[in-house]
DNA sequence: CCGAATCTGTAGCACTGTCTACATAAGTGC
DNA sequence: GCACTTATGTAGACAGTGCTACAGATTCGG
C-alpha cells in the first residue's frame, strides 16, 4: 500500500518528520531535496517517499510540525508584562534574532518568496506562521482596548517582518535606524 | 574567445540583457534557468553562455539592469510634495502595489530569501535595490532636519518591506491594519 | 579573395531533481 | 510453518540543470 500502517510504522514516520524539520529549519527550502535530506537522515529517498506520498506532502508535514514547534518556543519566552507597541517591537525583534528563533524567520522569508512565486503550499504554511506570530504579539501588547491591541499587534508584526527582510540583505543599519 | 568583441556583438548583448530582465522580472528567480530563458528569447542556452561567461554573471547583469530600470520608474512617480512619514508610507505602498512596480518587490523578496540562504550575489543586488528605495523615500519625506529624515525614511522602508512580505503570504489584512 | 577572427548550431557530458518497478527482507496472524 | 501484509534495498526512468567540444557559418581586415 501507499505508506505506513502499523504502530511502529507511524512512529518511524514521526521520528523522520522530527529530523526532517531539523534539517529544513537549518538548511532552508532550497536544499530541501529528497536525496540530500535522506542522506542527512541516514536513509534513502525511497524511504521518504514510502512514509510520505509526495515531496509536497512531506513539506506540508514539516511546515505544520515547525509551526507547532515555533509556537512552543514562543510560549516559553512570552513576557508576563505587557508593553506598548514601540517598546515591544524592539523587544520582540531581539528575541527573534536569537539563534533559537532566527531560523524560523529565515525559513518564513523563504516561504514568502516561494508564495510570491505562486507556491500555494508555502503561502498557506507561511500564513499560519504569521497568524501564530500575530496572536503571540497581541498577547504581549499593552493597549487600552481590543481594537487598539489588534492594530498595534499588526503594526508590530509589519515592523518585525520589514526588519527580517532588510536584515537578510545586510541592511541592518536601516532596520535598526527605523526601529529606534 | 570568451564573448562578444565587435560593436554588433555588444549591441546584441544589450538586447539580450533587456529581454532577460523582462523575463526574470516576470517569472522570478526560480524559473530563471538558461534553457527556458533562451527559449523565451528565441535563442539557445549556448548563446547566453557566449554573451555571458556564467549564469552568475548573467544574473548579476540582470540585477544591475533592473535596479537602474526601477530607479527610472521611481523617478517618474516621485511626488513633488513632501509628506510626513505616516502618510508617506501608505502612499508609497500604494505605488509599489502598482503592476508596474509590484514585480520588483516580488523579485526583491526572492533575492532576500536567497540572500538569507547564503547567496552573496543576491544579497549584494538586493542591498543595492534597498539603498535605491531608501534614497527615493528620503527624498519625499517631510522632516524638520536631515537626522529625522533618515530615521523616518528607514522607518517607512521597514514598514513597506513588512507589508510586501505579509502581502505575499496573503496576510493583506494584517499589512493594511498595521499601516492604518 | 583569403585567412583569421567572430558568431551560432548540434550534440553531448556530468550531475541532480522527483519518483517508480521489482525483488527481497521482516514481521504478524492463523 | 505459511500466507500475507508491511518495510526496505537496488536499480533505474525521465526530465531538468549548468556548461563544453566541435564544427560550420559569417564577417572582416589585408
Amino acid at each position: 500500500m501507499a505508506h505506513a500502517k502499523t504502530v511502529a510504522g507511524t512512529q518511524k514516520r514521526e521520528i523522520l518528520l522530527e529530523k526532517l524539520a531539523d534539517y529544513v529549519l537549518e538548511k532552508g527550502l532550497l536544499e530541501a531535496s529528497l536525496r540530500p535530506m535522506a542522506k542527512a537522515l541516514g536513509t534513502s529517498d525511497r524511504m521518504l517517499l514510502y512514509y510520505f506520498t509526495d515531496k509536497a506532502e512531506l513539506l506540508n508535514a514539516v511546515f505544520e510540525h515547525l509551526t507547532l514547534r515555533m509556537a512552543r518556543h514562543l510560549d516559553e519566552i512570552t513576557s508576563p508584562t505587557r508593553l506598548p507597541a514601540d517598546q515591544l517591537s524592539t523587544q520582540i525583534l531581539k528575541a527573534l534574532k536569537t539563534p533559537e528563533l532566527d531560523p524560523y524567520m529565515r525559513l518564513w522569508l523563504q516561504m514568502a518568496a516561494h508564495a510570491s512565486g505562486g507556491d500555494e503550499a508555502c503561502r498557506l504554511g507561511g500564513e499560519k506562521i504569521g497568524r501564530v506570530l500575530l496572536a503571540w504579539t497581541a498577547a504581549q501588547i499593552d493597549a487600552p482596548n481590543k481594537e487598539v491591541e489588534s492594530h498595534d499587534a499588526a503594526l508590530v508584526l509589519v515592523l518585525i517582518e520589514g526588519s527580517v527582510l532588510l536584515r537578510s540583505l545586510g541592511l541592518t543599519d536601516i532596520a535598526e535606524l527605523g526601529l529606534s
